[in-house]
DNA sequence: CAGTATCCATAGGGATACTG
DNA sequence: CAGTATCCCTATGGATACTG
């Protein structure tokens, strides 16, 4: 058992339904969201590598996503003014404190994932 | 940075769009599935305790996120055979070890969230 | 109490086309 | 290349009513 009394806001009710920590929590938990992360967590990536690494991501889904993590400061956007435009995306100082608590939950999950789809409710 | 290259599946192309990690990380990182999550690392909780310390969720939603954190062995049902009902929700081992790093991850977020709101993109 | 069943709205998100 | 803009669909999820 974990004391939660030391998370602020976990106390009472979990999370106050219109807190930030539920808004940042949304944004990072997203689907996209944690996967982009994770991709950047492991080096900087244009927005092509991007389009390329994250299968299945839309174009759409990828810039709302990117922009919601930039404008969260977790992922710096680095536009150079060149033609063909170029344009590298990478975790800032608080992206990577992030970061070092999602990967190992993303860790925990991928070595785990085939034992508990195979074997629901053990 | 962190290497990626311990974390099976998360070496070329983060996570296969089609496969057992994004299921999971799907059912752990769902909106509601955080949040119970949570709540039951803080303890034992009844149904009707769950409704209401998981602030908004409905009766829909909360029975579907249970259903598949069950099924997914995180959470274990006791269901007491006495009249009125009485349904028992806990954290599996499973679930605790999943807990033990979802925690730290809220933790951070809860205590950065006002500051990551408030200071976009700095 | 602890759910299930049903209806229904809205918005999440894909596909496509277009632009600086 | 790195996006934006639009259309459009379906599936998430809320509200309500009902049941063992």
């Amino acid at each position: 058992m974990v004391d939660l009394s030391s998370v602020p806001g976990v106390t009472r009710g979990i999370l106050p339904a219109q807190c930030n920590s539920r808004l940042v929590l949304d944004h990072v938990t997203s689907t996209w969201g944690v996967l982009v992360l994770l991709a950047l967590s492991a080096g900087d990536h244009r927005w092509s590598e991007l389009r390329r690494v994250v299968e299945g991501v839309s174009e759409k889904m990828l810039a709302q996503t990117l922009r919601t993590l930039v404008a969260d400061g977790f992922v710096d956007r680095e536009a150079e003014p060149v033609i063909p435009p170029r344009v590298t995306y990478r975790l800032t100082e608080r992206g990577r404190e992030l970061t070092a608590h999602l990967l190992p939950l993303m860790g925990w999950i991928a070595q785990h994932a085939d034992e508990i789809v195979s074997t629901p409710a053990r």
